[in-house]
DNA sequence: GTCTATAAGGCGATAGAC
DNA sequence: GTCTATCGCCTTATAGAC
């Protein structure tokens, strides 16, 4: 387990406080206690609040669109599914959301530049789940009900609502909807285990 | 065109501005200014901010949950669709997205009392989509590959986020995917016009 | 790099005159 | 009901010592 720098720890930090309350939800004073530094260390490193958020967004797109980027495509379009999900999985319920899904809801409260990030982030995930959705579809007779760019954008979308609706109800498996819309459209019906 | 109390004109303008900015992202300054009074004249009416919040949630909770159980249940369920439909197309793209789902995001700034009433949203919402689902599937020979519950879970949670990625992109028809999704449930796929 | 000290202004909220 | 005036605190940000 390697020692973060300072810069690292203001930077980590970021990331959770912002995906817990936003950007207007948090003050250098919160992220100061947090780190065991003097607000003014901070300005250091990120010399204002805009330049801070920057810094957050583009760490936390990169690792998302990084691990989509490597999710192997040889894999059946079901096992690339499920790569895709974990980290929506994994997130549901506890008290952090997507931060680009936390962000573009603050979108007009921040500058340009950070809305350029989460467009990319978009992009890139509904570029991903089209290709996928489109390799199945070519494999099939029947063409799907809905396009695969269709079908991407509401996956995209039922994924961020799930986490922000499992955190408010306190039940991880809401994300489950938006997860077994995406199951589906890429290998038939979700059937539940009956239990014995 | 009827006049507006002063107290109705705050709930208003507060309806306006948690849609565009969220709960930190405006102040009794900015709300005062827009309705023409001093921010002390809207403590007599809103003690709190908590209060404010509470009172725009329940309104705006209350109109659009009242439009959908007005959806006469005799129409077509395509027609159907369409009705419930109508306040989320309205507003895609522009400045302004559902208060609900600005509100869920930042619920950890939230009181109990809001949380309530934002729960008591996503209900109404699903249990509706789920029943005309359920009407829809009960029609047909084949069941549906998705269970009822779940597909309006995911519906709805794509129209939320639909609203935010439509402003985010400036662009009104990102909400189309969204909408496509119920409307492919309730009545096979949709196909687009062709251009002459 | 990190600190102390402070600036300059915004915030929600209250008291009390009218 | 609406105002003026003000309180106490928080906010981002900067200057300058160490």
């Amino acid at each position: 387990m390697k020692t973060l720098s300072v810069r690292e720890q203001l930077l980590e930090h970021t990331l959770v406080l912002v995906r817990q309350r936003g950007f207007n939800g948090f003050s250098y004073r919160d992220l100061a206690e947090r780190v065991g530094v003097k607000t003014s260390s901070i300005h250091y490193y990120f010399p204002t609040k805009e330049d801070l958020v920057q810094a957050a967004v583009t760490e936390y797109s990169a690792r998302i669109c990084d691990h989509v980027r490597h999710i192997d495509t040889g894999l059946p379009p079901e096992d690339q599914a499920r790569e895709f999900l974990q980290p929506w999985l994994d997130s549901a319920g506890g008290d952090r959301i997507c931060l680009v899904g936390m962000l573009s809801t603050e979108a007009l409260l921040l500058p340009e530049p950070v809305h350029r990030v989460l467009k990319e982030f978009y992009r890139v995930n509904e570029t991903w789940l089209t290709r996928l959705l489109e390799s199945v579809q070519a494999a099939q007779h029947k063409p799907a009900a809905l396009a695969p760019q269709t079908m991407a954008q509401a996956v995209l979308g039922a994924l961020q609502n799930g986490l922000v609706v499992a955190r408010l109800f306190g039940a991880p498996q809401r994300i489950k909807a938006a997860a077994d819309l995406l199951t589906v459209a890429v290998s038939g019906p979700v059937v539940e285990p009956v239990p014995a």
